[in-house]
RNA sequence: GGGACUGUGGGGUAGCUUGGUCCAUCCUUCGGGGUUCGGGACUCCGAGACGCCAGUUCAAAUCUGGCCAGUCCCA
């Protein structure tokens, strides 16, 4: 096996080569941006899927399916949300051989599937607030250089939408999204920002969105999740209206909540290391590997004790894989490694004497765990392996940002940039020249390092008004 | 939309300038045998590729044209 690109000065080589070397993905499907799930890669998106489910069915939403065909006049009924996606969607314009008559966007986002339906469900406060989600794939046209996970163009896309009385009803079920999404990347590990976009760069059609980025080496970021408040703006082109107790008619407000596999990419991007992936074992497609060390002359004893702790692992609710191949022990490291399994088990005549396995978790901690008291032996590396890692992330992610104070330090940044800004669109779009990146937004739950108070706009040095704001080369 | 570059086994590559010594190199991978086994073993046997279509030529991975796919840069 090959070594490894440089993570650090290599991200995007790096990164391919441990999605690819640790089978998560297989990107050779003969169409641009739409790869494969592997066993290997299904098992992690499963987890993945349990803990956004676990955590958005804890707010009240729903799991719903809508089709994945949308009628282009449905499509084409909020004019700025067409205009944002226009450029992107693949359509369905024949069946069989005949030419459509009404011809059929594939879903890049389903707003527009789901509107005309909701407009149906919602008749009175009664049926408020409406939370539903869904899990499906969509579709987007992307024309640039496309990555496993990152930038796709078959999307694994968990969506919200829902309906609330008014616009402090849809104000608070977006503080419920964000918090649901503080849950689940504490579940996954991961650091990250919540920043409101600038106007020119919030969701078509929204009345404002707060995005969550990572940075992921240099001044780059990646953005794994988005939630959005849309006021009435599709409620109204839609005809979605309730009637209040009072009898009069209004239009809902509408929220969304999106996540996609991107958070699987984020999580290789944050953990990863110089040997390979490093999953959290909340969502390690296994969490145990165990190693069987054969002697000669052992008739196969270490191999079967090593089966039998895998199964009272099993037993025991745990996800344990058995490497029983022919290859040499050290070659099964090499690969559980670079598949960023957390914990590894050695079986061997050691242990089978001693009465200890020896567990060595992915951040290299070698230890022995009493095989009469295994269960929660491997219970609480786990743990601390989880807590750990966790803790590296919060490290690298606290020196992942500097203040700027003049523009001319943003251009060749080897960090995201916190800066001063006076909110004026002017000034951001000087920002974002002066970086070669956007200016994504100001943080909804304070910057990611403790400044102090911004002074004046890092673009035109006024100072009234001033927050600080996030510029960065979005990946 | 404008420009530049690149396509060789499953992955990565050598060969291309100057056509022939190429039934195509090396690493990895995959299948089988043997010896091994506490951090990527060794060895033997075997499998697997010149993006597509034309053209030039006695002869094309190599030259020419078109197409397709991909990558990068600029708008």
């Amino acid at each position: 096996m090959a070594e490894l690109p440089d993570k650090r000065t290599a991200f995007i080589d790096w990164y391919l080569a441990v999605v690819e070397q640790a089978n998560l993905s297989d990107k050779r499907y003969g169409v641009k941006g739409m790869n494969v799930w592997t066993p290997y890669g299904m098992r992690a998106r499963r987890h993945l899927d349990r803990i956004m489910i676990r955590e958005i069915e804890a707010t009240g939403s729903q799991a719903v399916e809508f089709p994945a065909l949308i009628p282009a006049p449905e499509f084409a009924k909020e004019k700025e949300h067409i205009k944002g996606f226009d450029a992107q969607v693949f359509w369905v314009t024949k069946g069989g051989l005949n030419d459509l008559d009404v011809p059929l966007v594939l879903r890049p986002t389903s707003e527009t599937a789901i509107y005309p339906v909701f407009a149906l469900w919602v008749r009175s406060h009664r049926d408020l607030p409406l939370n539903v989600y869904q899990i499906v794939n969509t579709f987007r046209y992307e024309t640039k250089t496309t990555r496993p996970f990152v930038r796709v163009r078959e999307i694994h896309f968990f969506e919200e939408h829902t309906c609330q009385v008014d616009e402090a009803a849809a104000t608070e079920r977006v503080r419920s999204n964000l918090a649901a999404f503080r849950k689940m990347a504490e579940a996954f590990g991961l650091p990250y920002l919540s920043l409101r976009r600038p106007d020119w760069d919030k969701f078509a059609g929204a009345h404002y969105s707060i995005a969550f980025d990572i940075p992921v080496g240099g001044a780059r970021t990646l953005q794994i999740g988005s939630v959005h408040h849309y006021r009435d703006n599709f409620s109204k082109p839609y005809g979605i209206v309730y009637e209040a107790a009072d009898g009069s008619q209004h239009h809902p407000h509408q929220t969304t909540f999106g996540l996609s596999e991107r958070l699987l990419g984020a999580i290789v991007a944050v953990h990863g290391d110089a040997k390979g992936a490093v999953f959290p074992s909340t969502i390690a497609p296994y969490e145990i590997v165990l190693v069987p060390i054969p002697s000669p002359g052992d008739a196969g004893a270490t191999g079967s004790l090593a089966r039998s702790l895998a199964s009272r692992l099993e037993r025991a609710g745990r996800r344990a894989v058995l490497d029983d191949g022919d290859d040499r022990p050290g070659a099964k490291y090499y690969r559980w490694e670079l598949a960023g399994v957390p914990l590894r088990l050695e079986v061997g005549r050691r242990e089978a004497a001693s009465g200890n396995v020896t567990a060595v978790d992915r951040l290299g901690r070698k230890t022995t765990i009493a095989i009469e008291t295994l269960e929660a032996g491997v219970e609480e590396r786990l743990t601390a392996f989880d807590r750990d890692l966790r803790a590296a992330a919060d490290a690298a992610f606290r020196d992942a940002f500097r203040v700027a104070s003049e523009l001319g330090e943003l251009a060749g940044s080897d960090r995201v940039r916190v800066v001063g800004w006076c909110g004026k669109e002017a000034c951001g779009h000087a920002i974002e020249t002066a970086i070669d990146g956007a200016l994504l937004g100001v943080p909804e739950e304070g910057p990611p390092v403790a400044p102090g108070a911004p002074s004046k706009c890092i673009a035109c040095g006024e100072s009234t008004g001033v927050r600080w704001a996030l510029a960065a080369q979005p990946l």
